[in-house]
DNA sequence: AAACGGTTCAACCGCACTTTG
DNA sequence: ACAAAGTGCGGTTGAACCGTT
């Protein structure tokens, strides 16, 4: 179906960054008119010369009251790898799942913190598979066993999500729930699945998973291992990791988050970053402990 | 102090989908 | 049923910023 573009070069519309004074027009116009009819009439009753999408996209991104601004938590972050693992680029469900945030945010704070980082763990950001002789990072066996095990994990339980969602479109499609075709309950949806049957026997049977798993994480573990983004001699993203078995998420902190350029502690044996990387690595992937799927909802 | 290169993030672009007449 | 309008979304861009030389 053809569209024209919204505003399609009109002469005279305002381009590139928002003044104060037209932040101000737009906030007070919002206010004023509780919301507002169509973003394309908005500009002109409102006094803009900017295009309908523009105003959209300003308020949205950066104006709405309640945006929460200011810098990623730990917390957030690890949300956004793992709604990523299974979502994908969806960035617009993701920031469904984090109050304030948008999806713009998200999207930048997965281009230039979250991919890198995960490149350094030897992950792919896209598959969320490890790399394979990665020459950014040349994973151990044990990261690769362990990411390549998660990875997996997580993928059927996605495929068994979207097939699921598939089949429940098409009986929604079949007239008795209409709306749920929609792009946004499709998503919304996806979510829901995750927080119901499929996500529960997936939970359910990756139990024993768990368990195998505890012994090998229930030792100590310490890692600093820190460095500029990737570069030849492996110097990653920072990453401090303490753990014990038990709710290990809890334990997980990111140092330095903000930045990969930081230094390198080169003291670190090889057993020990091998070590503490399988933690990160298993923390990164994991679901949560406690068929905790909280993070969905 | 200036030049340079890398990073960040707000904003734009264009496509796809939904709604409306 | 169809076309146009409206909106949402993901990818991309470019100016501003920051650190390094």
């Amino acid at each position: 179906m053809g569209r024209t573009p919204c505003c399609d070069n009109k002469m005279g519309l305002k381009k590139g960054p928002w003044t104060s004074e037209e932040d101000e027009v737009l906030v007070n116009f919002i206010k004023k008119n509780g919301g507002h009819g169509s973003w394309r009439s908005l500009p002109k009753l409102a006094g803009l010369l900017r295009c309908g999408k523009s105003c959209r996209l300003r308020w949205t991104n950066y104006l709405r009251p309640d945006i929460k601004r200011g810098p990623f938590t730990p917390e957030e972050e690890k949300l956004v790898i793992q709604l990523h693992a299974i979502l994908g680029n969806r960035w617009a469900s993701i920031a469904s799942q984090l109050p304030g945030r948008t999806d713009n945010e998200i999207k930048n704070l997965w281009n230039t913190h979250l991919k890198k980082r995960l490149i350094c763990m030897g992950i792919d950001p896209q598959t969320h598979e490890p790399i394979a002789s990665s020459h950014y990072f040349p994973i151990s066996k044990s990261n690769s066993s362990i990411a390549t095990r998660h990875m997996a994990q997580w993928e059927s339980a996605r495929l068994e999500a979207e097939a699921r969602l598939s089949k429940d479109t098409s009986l929604f499609n079949n007239g008795n729930i209409p709306s749920l075709a929609s792009n946004k309950a499709d998503s919304d949806y996806f979510l829901k699945i995750w927080n119901s049957e499929v996500g529960q026997s997936f939970r359910t049977g990756r139990k024993s998973d768990d368990e195998d798993d505890d012994d090998k994480t229930k030792c100590q573990s310490s890692m600093s291992q820190e460095g500029s983004s990737c570069n030849n001699n492996n110097k990653c993203g920072s990453v401090s990791v303490t753990t014990t078995t038990s709710n290990v998420m809890e334990d997980f902190e990111w140092r330095n988050y903000k930045s990969f350029d930081v230094g390198y502690d080169d003291s670190s044996s090889s057993n020990d970053l091998e070590d503490s990387s399988d933690t990160a690595l298993q923390l990164l992937l994991d679901f949560p402990s406690n068929n905790d799927m909280s993070f969905l909802e």
